[in-house]
DNA sequence: AATAAAAAGTGATCTACATCACATCAGGAA
DNA sequence: TTCCTGATGTGATGTAGATCACTTTTTATT
């Protein structure tokens, strides 16, 4: 389960026992049941979090109350409001389980440690952002040029176990189409 | 034009003169006359770009030939495709100037040096990629949550002067709406 | 100043997708 | 088993926004 952070690292950047050592020591462990939330819209966000095992979803909730899934996270991710994480800031969205998850947790003070502390994880932090930029890109992409047929088989190409472990609903959600219209496009 | 950048840094990390010497030193500088390409699709991508004055566009163009502006780029942003530019592939995209552009260009090569010789750059240039990232992201819940004219009026109040400086069509691209459709909201 | 070219506005029509309403089906709890 | 809740499918209808066609205005170019 620690070892399960190492290797996540090590596929970018070896580690020394002695540096692993170091890192594990800015984490804690938690474990959420299924419908359980790691973030309350409105309240502060103490962590960011390293999926061991599970799903969640990150949620945000507009004026009328209607749910939009902004990403999904499982195994091997990383996942927070990052914008109140960095700036200390309350939440504006919610983190909620799909499955029972276990997560290794990192307060923002434990984040900057390990990167004034092991330049090797600042360089992991790096390349983590500037993917997670890359990959946020490509949706904006994929929403100015595809409808939502074409961005439905994208997901499903680029996520294919994701369908066996969401419903529909949220998989709509996450496109931003309407689960009618999402039930159509499929059959 | 270099005392730029080296303002632009320090707006999150002083240097000392030595170190912007260094910092400096892994740049060239580039002039470029509007409707000019600083990137062609399907050519390689050689820098990255920080742009000292002027404005630029980056493009998807998708297979009906259409085109979708990704981002718009000014003064004191930094701006490539930066998918091909970190993985040396041949670009996707294309990079045009939507005014007489000056920008300083850095190799791979030399962001790596840079990050690799001075551990403050590293952190600078994380704290670009988070931000770009909460961006991107940003982006994404505006799709998610508002229709096109709330979108347009987001996009109006975070940057008005955006709107001086390119036409109509260029924002309905951005926004992804047509520029018919456009204009009506406007009015 | 004359001409061309790009930008912007606007009507008419079409369509992808939302919304509403209801039926069916599967899984969990009493 | 029975009941309940959530997931899914599907028809009918409404609507935001696309597309097409044309005009007017603004901006460049000679």
């Amino acid at each position: 389960m620690k070892a399960d952070l190492r290797a996540h690292i090590e596929k970018n950047i070896p580690l020394t026992d002695e540096e692993f050592t170091f890192v594990i020591s800015h984490f804690s462990t938690k474990k959420f049941k299924k419908h359980q939330f790691l973030i309350q819209k409105d309240e502060p966000v103490p962590y960011s979090y390293f999926i061991i095992s599970g799903l969640v979803k990150l949620v945000f909730t507009d004026e009328s109350g209607k749910e939009h899934i902004v990403s999904f996270a499982m195994e091997d991710w990383w996942e927070s409001d990052f914008y109140a994480y960095y700036t200390q800031t309350k939440s504006t969205m919610s983190l909620e389980c799909l499955e029972d998850t276990e997560v290794l947790c990192c307060t923002l003070e434990d984040y900057k440690k390990l990167c004034d502390g092991l330049q090797k994880m600042e360089r992991f932090f790096l390349e983590k952002a500037t993917f997670g930029f890359l990959g946020s890109q490509r949706r904006i992409i994929s929403w100015l040029t595809s409808n939502s047929k074409e961005r439905y088989e994208q997901l499903l190409k680029q996520y294919p176990t994701l369908f066996q472990r969401v419903s529909k609903s949220q998989i709509a959600s996450y496109l931003g189409v309407s689960r009618e219209t999402l039930s159509r496009l499929s059959s």
